[in-house]
DNA sequence: CTCATAGTTCGAATAATATCGAATTAACGT
DNA sequence: ACGTTAATTCGATATTATTCGAACTATGAG
């Protein structure tokens, strides 16, 4: 699912694995406006790095939420040079919670 | 949608109207394991007292998770008699967030 | 009317989150 | 090496949630 390939790009991050993803900590990552916001331009734009989706908010509270995304497994971020690229997990999110990641995505106001 | 009918049987409690169902707060509320709980008892059983869903928990901490629940929109309570009956609002959250309730309630382990 | 039952509300203590500046790390360009 | 850019980590503060006992409310039974 996840490709081994980038495993060394993505070391300092923990990404965890589709046996720890637990539903509640995805619902908690994707209440907070801010957060769920980011998942939305990710889903529209492929991937992004992290100055491309503050909303001229400070980085350090958007290092915050991506890392609440990252821990409940709904992003994964790989060092690219000296920006952080960020993608959602989407086969694997799929895989351990089907339907869930499109459905929330597809509502909309 | 939602039952004139009852209107006088759930004075007591607020229950928003979808117009004022947020996403977000659906999400949150979910996103604690006593509520998600609560949530799946009420699929499975239809209908149910605050008593029959606490785990041997104080009434006092049950009471807030259900405010917490009708405040999102996710549950309706009635007063009928001395107790109090509990219901998922399923045709509204499916009219305001189609299929959201579902494939949340579908997700196992 | 009195008592018991079912839940709510209040209030206080504790815990978890959010926010953001400052210091830090990492990678790149020159 | 040095400076720049991108983002994380640290630390402090502020906000928000959770938990639960105690007091309160409402309903029904006797």
């Amino acid at each position: 699912m996840s490709k081994s390939v980038y495993d060394s790009l993505m070391r300092p991050f923990k990404h965890p694995p589709l046996s720890e993803f637990v539903l509640e900590r995805v619902l908690y990552a994707l209440s907070d406006p801010v957060r769920l916001e980011i998942i939305r331009r990710l889903d529209e734009m492929g991937e992004a790095s992290c100055g491309e989706l503050d909303g001229g908010r400070p980085k350090s509270s958007m290092s915050h939420h991506f890392r609440v995304l990252r821990d409940a497994g709904l992003v994964q971020t790989q060092n690219v040079g000296t920006t952080h690229m960020n993608s959602l997990r989407r086969d694997d999110l799929n895989n351990r919670f089907p339907g869930l990641l499109e459905t929330i995505l597809s509502q909309h106001d």
